[in-house]
DNA sequence: ACTATTGTATTAGATGTTTAATACAATAGT
DNA sequence: ACTATTGTATTAAACATCTAATACAATAGT
């Protein structure tokens, strides 16, 4: 899996917005065990107590439950889950359109370019 | 004019991309002359030094010019200017269609969600 | 019961960002 | 020539982030 981190935003931040992304995505499935601190840490070339802040963010979010010894498990509550895809969704659009909007782009220019991309050729998080 | 800095994403880096922005839309034309270091450092209510910052990487990039004591001014390169607008446009759709790409929505509902978007009534930054 | 693995907590140091206060350098405008 | 304004540089302190090393707490699995 990628974790692919840039050096000019909190890293934490960063994880946090991976992990979700990979829940909403069902990469990490409801109620399923996600990967121990450390190993997710080693996986993502990061240090445990990064990783260990992150996760205990979106614990407190609701989105993750820690069984101290058992380990991590992604919610059961999907109504959670979708409800975030759904805030992650419209933060994106409102903020991709507020952007386009300013650089001076008409809806129809977006439309055109969006149409134009091959993004869903492939599911891997490729780009064909 | 708007400066709407967050505090999880390094000011002066948001301060670049503002002024960018304030570039490629034309509020600062090409040529034009920027207020100066500390007008616009009051304006975004942030420190001096950052604001210099920000503006002295913005120069570096061949954006801005600054003339010692006449003040800072916009590259009257408009060539420079349409490739930085290309470049931030791309970069948007790109980051954009990859994250609605791994949330799992087609292209078919995000063109259904930009169609009905109200973004364009407003020009002043403001979603109506 | 023992042991390995889990999450969690703590302390210290390195680094980068931001603010603050100040000073210097250059010149446009008078 | 003088002066105010410009960009620029420097130093120090406060703060957050990240890493590192280590230890503790709890329990699943044996």
């Amino acid at each position: 899996m990628s974790w692919k981190l840039q050096s000019d935003r909190p890293i934490y931040s960063q994880l946090m917005e991976l992990i979700e992304l990979k829940i909403c995505s069902g990469f990490y499935p409801p109620g399923s065990k996600i990967p121990s601190v450390r190993e997710l840490a080693q996986e993502a070339s990061v240090n445990p107590n990064t990783m260990q802040r992150a996760l205990s963010t979106l614990e407190s979010d609701g989105l993750l439950i820690s069984n101290r010894t058992s380990g991590r498990f992604v919610t059961n509550d999907e109504s959670e889950i979708l409800k975030l895809k759904k805030k992650l969704a419209e933060k994106n659009v409102a903020e991709f359109l507020q952007m386009m909007s300013k650089l001076g782009f008409t809806k129809d220019e977006i439309q055109n370019a969006i149409s134009k991309s091959y993004i869903w050729e492939d599911n891997n998080g490729n780009n064909t």
